[in-house]
DNA sequence: GATGCAAATGCACTTGTGTGCAAGCATCAT
DNA sequence: ATGATGCTTGCACACAAGTGCATTTGCATC
């Protein structure tokens, strides 16, 4: 009936004392290419594996680098978050790191609180999906030594990473692919969430379509999101001439938008609407909708990161841009030539 | 120009000699409760601040309890898989909880190296949402005082605590739904992946409907997912008398099945064809689907989760079963009557 | 001014690991 | 036989925290 109740995890200590040995050397037999005879090595993995041993990694930590690193995420749900995570944590993963994960809210409050965490448990690296931390908490990760990565957030922060990826090609891509359509009027849909990215897609689409001499409808009915798509369609086909050709700055909002033209207004694709996305989610190439989209190089992005935290001197500022990769289904007509 | 590198990382120490007192009044300004004057409080929280210090709670984790949960999951790009890392997580971060997360192939091997890393790193509590550990995995966990919590994987392990959603019922109001709708000829759309929820779900179904004196085709096309239940759909109507009233044991299995059935076969829902899905993922409430179905009731499992981490004595065996939700929408007939 | 009491502080130990250093020991060549 | 060499091994320290215990300080009361 002792007191001690909670201190069930073995330790080297433990294990040494079964097989008779110093504690050395057993934390020499976990460690690789240390000195440890092949007799001594045996009696204690013999030792170890009856206790039910494990190298505390924690405390192992203590000493070097904690080889852990946090991912900073908010709305994971979303078929593209989803997917990200899930080449990251994978990547990393087989690079020999642990993934702390951050559930967050986008809100400046919110990710402060999350790096501050990050900083509590001696993350190498921080890699930040979603919401932007300020420059000052940025400064803080790095003078203690840790990496900040930003992905597909384009704000001009000094002293972290950026992969994102090449948005403005995206948005010049999208409109050439509706104007070979033969499309006349064009709108953009996007969300009332500034984000960086979706901005420069909005921009360039804008801009280059202003050069070409057409105009273009933007229209933002709400969060990122299929509902919001929805009621994009409803307030655009609700006035007397809709559009033929549109760009959703995402898929999801892609998604919405086509079963509202189709649903409530009876239009057909590709013959009356030409529609271009953006992420290449799994539900773009499900038969109701067969999306025209950009894929983002998740895989390529996944291997620079990890190429990243290889480099132990963390080098200052970088940014490296990658190539979507356009995705042609059946949602905009083949050009006429 | 040193040789020291790394060790960017500012420790209590440093504090306390910028701030000109102990290294125990820094930890007991940080401590809540100790007794620290508010004259050192004050000086070690600016020395704090200009230094950027933050506490090391790996090395706290080294007396107490790490606070660490991790996650071991697998196909986390199903929506579905999604929605409950996404859930689970942001409920365990409202709990003080730090997350790992491990994501793992569905073979026994890659679980077992995943449980293993969770006990280097001293988890308080390892949550299983998807493959099955082996049962020896799960003794090691608990002999080092660690919670096992497996939440939709109904295999009979002793040990460790199951949260999971009733099955049976679930496979008992698919029936009577369908009947109900006047369905002459059922068939059940599941996987190739046999889970124990899957078999489950499945095993009620043809029981009750055996029961009710009819029989059930039974269809497994692939993995779970929207392919799979396209290709059953191909399957089940290209032979002469296709059913009318389908419960397949997914919602993506179930939206694949409605493609195919539309637009391969010309059928139309909830006319020709009641479908019920299970999980009820956002997809299934978009305007090209309104799928009736299940939903998972996870923000109650979360809190049930959240509850169990709260006890400290690890009580043995525990078994929750959590009541699916019916989600009424298009892809049945209302009842005759 | 001396005494008593409570609050604040510092010392030293604890947690579990990795590793430099020196001592121990065996093998081999001279 | 003896010195040299090389492999093992244990001691002791470092890492960054929390905390029991003893000591010091501050303040009020007699």
């Amino acid at each position: 009936m002792s007191e001690q109740e909670r201190r069930p995890f073995v330790s080297a200590r433990t294990v040494a004392e079964r097989a008779g040995v110093s504690r050395s050397a057993v934390s020499r037999t976990f460690t690789d290419g240390a000195s440890v005879s092949e007799e001594t090595r045996r009696k204690v993995l013999e030792a170890a594996g009856e206790l039910g041993y494990h190298v505390n990694h924690l405390a192992r930590g203590l000493r070097e680098r904690s080889n852990i690193v946090c991912l900073v995420v908010a709305d994971m749900t979303t078929p593209i978050r989803a997917r990200l995570v899930d080449v990251l944590t994978r990547k990393l993963q087989a690079a020999g790191k642990v993934i702390m994960i951050i559930n967050t809210g986008t809100d400046e409050e919110s990710v402060a609180a999350a790096l501050r965490q990050t900083l509590n448990y001696r993350a190498d690296a921080t890699v930040v999906l979603s919401g932007t931390p300020s420059a000052k908490l940025i400064e803080t990760s790095l003078a203690n030594g840790q990496q900040v990565i930003l992905i597909n957030r384009d704000d001009p922060l000094t002293g972290c990473h950026n992969l994102s990826v090449d948005n403005e090609m995206a948005g010049r891509e999208a409109f050439f692919l509706l104007r070979r359509a033969g499309c006349k009027r064009l709108a953009l849909v996007t969300s009332t969430a500034s984000t960086a990215s979706l901005l420069e897609r909005e921009r360039v689409f804008v801009e280059v379509a202003k050069e070409a001499g057409m105009a273009v409808t933007v229209m933002a009915a709400g969060p990122t999101n299929y509902a919001s798509g929805y009621e994009s369609a409803r307030r655009l086909f609700g006035r007397s001439d809709g559009p033929d050709g549109v760009f959703c700055v995402t898929d999801l909002l892609a998604l919405g938008f086509m079963d509202a033209a189709r649903h409530e207004f009876g239009l057909s694709l590709p013959n009356d609407l030409c529609l271009v996305g953006f992420d290449d989610i799994d539900e773009g190439d499900w038969q109701s909708y067969k999306l025209t989209t950009f894929a983002q190089p998740f895989a390529a992005m996944g291997d620079h990161l990890v190429e990243l935290l290889g480099q132990t001197v963390a080098a200052g500022t970088g940014r490296r841009i990658f190539e979507p990769i356009p995705i042609w289904r059946k949602s905009v007509r083949p050009s006429a030539d």
